[in-house]
DNA sequence: AGACCAAATATGGTCAGACCATACACCTAC
DNA sequence: GTAGGTGTATGGTCTGACCATATTTGGTCT
């Protein structure tokens, strides 16, 4: 086993053991590579793939108290690696499409009460001034109604997909012109969540997505 | 910017101005280094990023020809990846239980024939001499439904939880003590997938599911 | 005493050069 | 022609150095 594996296995496992959380600090090069006895270099390219992975960020200066950063991002990697592992090009609109509803016909059959992050996204789309603003919020609409369902899975999922979503649904709206039709699901489907039934709850979000899917390939 | 980010862009740029695809080999670090005017650790630094996104895999020796070779490997690294961003610890078993039957019931409902590698492992788990061998051609008759409804990004979801499901699933047969049941819900699926009859298909994959949980969560 | 600015310091980022174990290529001996 | 030894380039690791940056410190002025 190559010496920053041992590394990345050593920091994971003192992760667990200190129960360190998001914004805790990690020693600093010089003094991990000292405590873990191997060169600065091995732990360096330790660090470059918690890096990657999203677990960690590096910023330098940062006075004398520490290095690498916890942080909880597991968005944009995990879409970097999405892009990267499925050949490279962009994922088909109708497989981003498939995934959404899926996850979110889901979802919506077990949310039972409709998260602040919800209402809210709800009055940003009202106040919205370009369809990139709108359609930002209804892309955190959907995504605050994933993450109510309680399955972290299937929330990462949710988020990583959000870049491909966005740029889908800003075209979307501009070949609309307008969003009534949108917000009136958006409400509908807010509604029957707020009153706790589920089966409305999903065959509101089941006719907003089929709206996208029209919308996207016609 | 970073120096190792603009190796890592200028390597990506690379291998798609030259066209390199699986099993092609970038040239050694040395080399590289040289050829774009870096140190040494800088072109390492890029390539663990790569390695860490499944992209290429670096050996040593390797005669004199070159270094690391370009892979293709959805796998392990999603796995890796989902597993540290969903908080260091192991997902719940209902969240990829839930995961799956979403997964399965939709690909249950499009697959309209059954690939080669579905007879296959359902043959392979007839002649299983253990449940470890059992399990392994049990999930490889999953992966192989869900690889045929043609959603790269549900494939590849499906196979990042390929390890939970197997340990999940070893335990359940050793409680269970035999593979009749088991065995004669995957001739189910397989005949309703055979027949084109989605309906039934998504009934049977329901119902072995169905029996999953129970041994799981009892 | 308080506000402000400059030097000291520690950090991450990068570099250069060295050594090791390994795996392939080549060449020799049979 | 084959078997075996040797050479060589590779990735992996280490050491030690320098840089730019950001925080800390300590002094200075008001």
């Amino acid at each position: 086993m190559r010496t920053f594996e041992t590394v990345l296995a050593q920091i994971e496992q003192r992760i667990a053991a200190d129960g360190l959380t998001v914004g805790d600090r990690l020693p600093g090069e010089r003094q991990l590579a000292e405590q873990l006895q191997v060169s600065r270099s091995s732990v360096r390219e330790a660090l470059r793939v918690l890096e990657t992975l999203g677990v960690v960020s590096s910023q330098v200066g940062r006075g004398p108290d520490a290095g690498a950063v916890l942080t909880s991002r597991p968005d944009g990697t995990l879409a970097d690696l999405l892009r990267l592992n499925l050949g490279l090009t962009t994922m088909s609109a109708r497989e981003v499409l498939d995934t959404r509803l899926m996850i979110e016909r889901w979802s919506a059959a077990r949310v039972t009460s409709a998260p602040a992050e919800m209402t809210e996204a709800l009055a940003a789309m009202d106040a919205a001034a370009s369809p990139e603003e709108f359609v930002t919020h209804d892309i955190a609409f959907h995504v605050a109604l994933t993450d109510a369902a309680g399955n972290r899975l299937l929330s990462a999922v949710m988020r990583a997909l959000r870049d491909a979503l966005v740029s889908n649904a800003v075209e979307a709206v501009r070949r609309l012109g307008h969003t009534d039709d949108l917000q009136a699901d958006h409400r509908r489907i807010h509604a029957a969540i707020e009153s706790g039934d589920g089966a409305e709850a999903v065959e509101a979000v089941t006719a907003h997505l089929a709206r996208a899917y029209e919308n996207v390939f016609h």
